[in-house]
DNA sequence: CTGATATCATTTGCATACGAATGAATTTGC
DNA sequence: GCAAATTCATTCGTATGCAAATGATATCAG
């Protein structure tokens, strides 16, 4: 709409015709969340992203509590809980009692989550690549860097 | 881990010690949109931001059927039913069978929508921009026009 | 040593999110 | 005009994701 019609239209205040869902971050990045999540899931189908970061990180890390693992990832107790009993039931990580603190869960990768976790690291490059695909070099570095700044 | 010691461990393959969570788009789109859910909530605690965009796309497009509605902003027809369920139990939505087609489920703003809409709006200006903040007003533009270029 | 505090994990409840199957109603193709 | 295909909505199952409450264990303060 033109300024001009804008102005011929005062009962329709500014706040209104000006407010573009497309402008505001929370909805392009929950589309843009979306898109990467269709590219995963047609690459990896038998693993989803919180899953995969679970035992990248394990794999970086070693051993650890379930929580402190959680945190590794950005996730909460509620959630990794989820995420590892799942990986747990399909045999890609086992599970241990502190033997210093029973409080702690122990989580460690098994043969089959670190055979798993080779045989799918060149398709998560792949789907980053894929994801990114719609920009320049330049453009995807400076959209991670930028995505790192507000994460 | 220099290039040196890297060397020095050939056991540990190249792809294992390079992969790093961090540098993979889905990883860090999922932190920065938890970021953006902490600060919706914090300002918005009795709306979600998938209840609000659907009200805002409300009122942008007037009535349509709920299936419409999603795609307007990228819901499939299971996810958009439960968000609509719950803006009609608060009475944010008004519901009626359309009178050609009696598959469709026309969607309406009620007045109290409204009016709940237009207190919110400027709480999501204030959310984008808190979120945003760690970037410059370039840094911003940049964002947001690499995050639409993928989503 | 012991009561208060803190930490780790679990559980429950709620809200997205998507795939797949289903049923109802409409449109299309012939 | 009617069978086939399509569209709209619903339901079910699975998987995050977070808040809040709970229980078990460990640590700390006095």
């Amino acid at each position: 709409m033109s300024i001009a019609a804008k102005a011929a239209r005062p009962e329709r205040a500014a706040a209104e015709e000006d407010y573009r869902l497309e402008d505001h971050i929370g909805f392009v990045l929950r589309k843009a969340n979306q898109r990467h999540l269709a590219l995963f899931s047609a690459r990896i189908g038998d693993l989803t992203p919180p899953q995969f970061a679970a035992l990248a990180r394990l794999e970086e890390v070693g051993e650890t509590s379930q929580n402190q693992l959680g945190a590794l990832i950005a996730m909460d107790a509620a959630t990794i809980k989820g995420v590892i009993d799942r990986l747990k039931t399909r045999g890609l990580v086992e599970l241990d009692t502190h033997k210093q603190d029973r409080r702690r869960l122990v989580v460690r990768l098994s043969a089959k989550g670190r055979e798993t976790l080779a045989r799918l690291r060149p398709l998560a490059f792949a789907i980053t690549e894929e994801t990114l695909a719609p920009l320049t070099g330049r453009e995807r570095a400076s959209l991670m860097r930028l995505l790192a700044k507000i994460g």
